[in-house]
RNA sequence: GGAGAGGUGGCAGAGUGGUCGAAUGCGCUCGACUUGAAAUCGAGUGUCCGAUGAGGACCGUGGGUUCGAAUCCCACCCUCUCCGCCA
């Protein structure tokens, strides 16, 4: 969430920073804060002499007045009165305050100043490649992963289909043992790295959605339980946001970094006939996720040490990608400067996503209530959270299977990963 | 699913209608004593809105009763214990 306050103070600046993202039209929440500013005014005004009327009553009782005495009965009436004043000024400023919050809530984060400006995907840009030695030289008989997939027995969509519905996948063999031999493999790097592994609920209520971003907004993207207030989880950034929700936190917790393996549910509302094909957009999938909460000192510096951390699993598997950097147009809600990974995949002559790096500063920290205090000091201030993922395994797996494809229709595993599966080749 | 208990400040835990934003203990901060530390003693110590003012809000959430609600009433949510079921 934006800061009210700041808003309120250089309404300008703001402006200008969401146009960089597209069209927002602030003046409506200008409007409603001026006006609920207003009413509670008035509101704690009345309050103010309903508490005294309280207290004057209890006095004079207290020094032996009847309760029929007319000196008690005079201020019971008055009493009354400031009652039915209040009676209708709260129900105006709730409702007041309740249409601000939720125009608020829709409104996504500044971007960043040092975020390139542009329009869409097209205007984001290629910070560097890395592992250009490792593409594959011969791009004769090239497979996708899914066809090198079935053809080895490994991973099945036919079947997912009929358990599921299309874009699920069902790993087989080696295949499974792949998929938790690289969460196995992210986790461990990640720890040593320096992250704590939390294993979250995957089911999630709203209020951890709506922390995080998610929703308002973005309702139609999650798998949701009519039944019970849950909401499968997108990606683990939700529920790992709302592990410090509504708490302060003492400075020196700070920074806290997290790493959790989850699956992910996702359902690829308007995408229909995009990536309909293989591992790279499914309805579930398995993800490693990294996650900070820092002083916002550190935010940007932290940042730094997210995107290292994801290219260190690229790098470990000898992958090549390239890193790019998002334009004001193509950055996620909660965002305001993100980093995204892309691995080579040779089938489709194409870097893929593979993570997305982002810092979102006090944005979700705002919403979620995050804070933190230092002893000593008065007051407290919002944390900045970083989210990045450490990798999505599908697409990891589907890096592999197409980097280190043989000839022969065998599979090479990349030297880090075989102690982890216990074997050279597929 | 059945029965019961309970949700109060960083934590523990008092408080059943009137200076209660809340006793007490622990923790924390500062100070004294000490060569230093521990122990002890003294002072302080919630959050939010608001202009670092006045004032207001907050005792699970939302309503209600009352001049006045942490305290009474209603609804909901959550947690815990026992039984059943179950990995």
């Amino acid at each position: 969430m934006i800061d009210l306050k700041q808003l309120r103070e250089n309404p300008e600046a703001f402006q200008a920073s969401l146009s960089k993202r597209g069209k927002f039209d602030l003046s409506p929440i200008l409007e409603l804060d001026r006006q609920q500013r207003e009413l509670e005014i008035e509101r704690s005004q009345l309050q103010a002499r309903s508490n005294e009327i309280g207290k004057l009553v209890g006095q004079k009782m207290k020094s032996g007045a009847k309760p029929d005495d007319p000196e008690i009965q005079a201020l019971r009436d008055e009493g009354n009165q400031v009652k039915s004043q209040l009676s209708e000024l709260e129900p105006k400023e709730k409702e007041i305050k309740a249409e601000l919050e939720s125009i608020l809530l829709t409104i996504p984060n500044l971007p960043n100043e040092t975020t390139p400006v542009g329009k869409d995907e097209e205007e984001n840009v290629e910070v560097k490649r890395w592992g250009e030695e490792y593409l594959p030289k011969d791009s004769e008989g090239i497979l996708p992963h899914w066809e090198i997939g079935e053809k080895l027995g490994i991973l099945n969509f036919e079947r997912s289909a009929r358990i599921a519905q299309s874009r699920f996948v069902t790993l087989i063999g080696a295949g499974a043992a792949l998929e938790r031999a690289l969460i196995q493999f992210m986790l461990d790097r990640q720890i040593a790295a320096g992250y704590t592994e939390v294993l979250p609920p995957i089911l999630i209520n709203t209020q951890s959605l709506t922390a995080s971003g998610q929703l308002p907004k973005f309702a139609e993207e999650s798998f949701k339980c009519e039944k019970d207030d849950l909401w499968l989880t997108p990606t683990a950034e939700v529920p790992i946001t709302s592990l410090h929700r509504d708490e302060i936190l003492a400075a020196e917790e700070l920074p806290k970094y997290y790493c959790a393996y989850t699956p992910c549910f996702r359902r690829e509302a308007g995408s229909y006939g995009r990536d309909t094909r293989g591992l790279i957009r499914l309805h579930q999938f398995n993800k490693v996720e990294l996650y900070m909460f820092v002083r916002p000192e550190e935010s940007e510096t932290a940042h730094q040490k997210l995107l290292t951390d994801a290219e260190a699993i690229l790098q470990a598997l000898k992958l090549p990608y390239r890193v790019i950097e998002l334009c004001t147009g193509d950055l996620g809600f909660s965002a305001t400067k993100t980093y995204d990974l892309e691995v080579w995949l040779p089938s489709s002559d194409k870097y893929r996503e593979i993570s997305s790096c982002s810092n979102c500063k006090d944005f979700q920290a705002r919403r979620g209530n995050i804070r933190f205090k230092e002893a000593g000091k008065k007051g407290t201030q919002f944390v900045h959270t970083l989210n990045g993922s450490g990798l999505a395994v599908g697409r990891t797996m589907s890096a592999i299977l197409e980097n280190y494809q043989q000839p022969d229709g065998t599979v090479k595993i990349p030297e880090a990963l075989q102690p982890y599966l216990g074997r050279e080749i597929l």
